[in-house]
DNA sequence: GCCAACGTTGGC
DNA sequence: GCCAACGTTGGC
């Protein structure tokens, strides 16, 4: 089970976009680093952070989950996308999509201000100086002080008995 | 709007 | 393979 964060600027997509919607193809990532977690390394059934970028206040502001591993994204395809990139195609790929679905929303939203209060969060790759990458892995410990400070209670271990 | 930090491109 | 130039990201 991994975990990771996406970034997306609100106006471009959102998470209440994503409510909307149900589920998503986080297409449009064109960055060999974050390709790559998107190919290689991102499951179903893992946990994603959804980042409001650019945005005041950048935050954190709901949590997601992927449905579908990595698979490669149609936009890069289409030439009427933004995200048209013809020296990549169908029967060799260069860029790779996962779908998600929303989990619940994180109200208030945990903003940046308040993640770099937070000793647990000290190492996290959104919090280091320069950090850009759009995709990005979140440890299990960084996950979990998260939905701490989001307010969600862990799941109740099943017991028998 | 500014600008630091970063990834990519392309000349050599 | 180096590295300068360039374009982009993203917080402030």
């Amino acid at each position: 089970m991994g975990y990771w964060l996406f970034k997306s600027e609100p106006d471009s997509y959102s998470f209440a976009d994503l409510v909307r919607d149900g589920t998503t193809g986080w297409n449009g990532v064109r960055n060999f680093q974050a390709r790559n977690f998107l190919r290689d390394a991102i499951r179903a059934g893992d946990g994603v952070l959804f980042y409001h970028s650019s945005t005041d206040p950048a935050a954190v502001v709901g949590i997601a989950e992927v449905v579908e591993a990595g698979h490669p994204d149609p936009s890069a395809f289409d030439p009427k996308s933004d995200y048209h990139d013809p020296k990549s195609k169908p029967d060799a790929p260069t860029w790779f999509q996962v779908t998600i679905k929303p989990v619940r929303a994180v109200d208030p939203p945990l903003t940046l201000a308040r993640l770099r209060e937070v000793p647990a969060l000290a190492g996290m790759e959104l919090l280091r100086k320069g950090s850009r990458l759009s995709v990005q892995p979140v440890s299990e410990g960084e996950w979990k002080a998260i939905q701490e400070l989001a307010g969600i209670k862990p799941a109740k271990k099943s017991r028998k008995g």
